[in-house]
DNA sequence: GTCCAGGTTCACG
DNA sequence: CGTGAACATGGA
């Protein structure tokens, strides 16, 4: 008996609602995606994957023959109810607008050292800049992944890639003063020090302890990868953008430190926080690139 | 040339 | 706990 979803070849649709597959892509959880004509492209794992939306949902297609396509639902996450999800959040205005705006937004279920590594990068880096970091990292120290053509590819550096590299030659890369976090990250994970599968089981305070543990990770980027990669839907991660918005719309004129922004999401937002976290992010960013960036008013 | 970017760390009240 | 400076680099 085969199943709706169970084809075999390079060609799988997954037959989702109320998905935002360029909101998902674009929206600064993974860094690797390309828009070109109204396909998204990445290498997720070994394989060089494309992404179309369609009416029934969304189309993928592989470089070569896949048989069991999990891998890629689980990336996408394209068994979670959102609409059970959002009913969860809070209803606010600034985040109704911005799930509004935004629909069929997800978030990702990515590789923990492909995302561990890439947002060690991110600290006070725009996004493009990020990615491009990123690509020069894969190009430069990751495996060739076969394509159906066009320029070639490559997987993500393991960890003990990185690990057998000096300091010097990443931040030849341009990560600048990042260079040695992301080195030490590689050299734990590459030696068992720590464990990132394993953080998946444990509560959200131990894992977010683990990482806090790596020099360069503080509170936010752990939360980016308890959130982005482990399954941690409550957590929160308050970057300049959020910290702006949650100011701006819960707190106007009135004074309050990052940590007790921190304290009021973890409190207000609930168990499916990442969520409400992301639209607002992705709301905060989108709007900016509207107006001039130097009307402030 | 100036400002800012999905921050973190360290020093100091 | 709260603040301020330093940290590299490049796009706007």
């Amino acid at each position: 008996m085969v199943s709706a979803e169970a084809t075999t070849g390079n060609r799988h649709l997954f037959r989702v609602r109320d998905y935002n597959l360029a909101a998902t892509l674009d929206s600064g959880q993974a860094f690797r995606w390309r828009h070109t004509d109204e396909a998204w492209t990445s290498i997720i794992g070994d394989k060089w994957v494309r992404l179309t939306p369609t009416e029934a949902g969304i189309e993928a297609r592989t470089a070569s023959d896949v048989t069991d396509w999990q891998w890629l639902k689980d990336y996408l996450q394209v068994d979670v109810d959102l609409e059970a999800i959002l009913r969860q959040l809070p209803e606010e205005p600034l985040l109704a607008e911005a799930i509004q705006t935004h629909r069929g937004l997800r978030l990702l279920r990515q590789d923990p050292w492909e995302c561990l590594a890439s947002f060690i990068l991110s600290s006070t880096k725009q996004i493009v800049h990020i990615k491009q970091i990123v690509e020069q990292l894969c190009s430069r120290y990751g495996d060739p992944v076969d394509t159906p053509e066009g320029p070639s590819a490559y997987t993500f550096p393991t960890p003990d890639r990185i690990a057998a590299l000096t300091e010097p030659s990443l931040r030849a890369l341009g990560m600048g003063f990042r260079a040695p976090y992301l080195l030490e990250a590689a050299q734990r994970v590459d030696s068992g020090r720590l464990n990132l599968k394993q953080l998946r089981v444990r509560t959200l305070p131990k894992a977010r302890a683990a990482l806090m543990e790596l020099p360069g990770v503080g509170r936010k980027i752990a939360d980016c990868i308890l959130l982005f990669a482990l399954g941690f839907s409550e957590a929160f991660p308050v970057d300049v953008w959020v910290m702006r918005a949650l100011r701006s719309a819960w707190f106007p004129n009135e004074k309050v430190s990052l940590p007790r922004l921190i304290s009021f999401s973890e409190a207000h937002f609930g168990p499916y926080g990442g969520y409400a976290q992301q639209y607002l992010f992705h709301h905060a960013r989108t709007e900016a690139g509207k107006i001039h960036p130097l009307s402030t008013s």
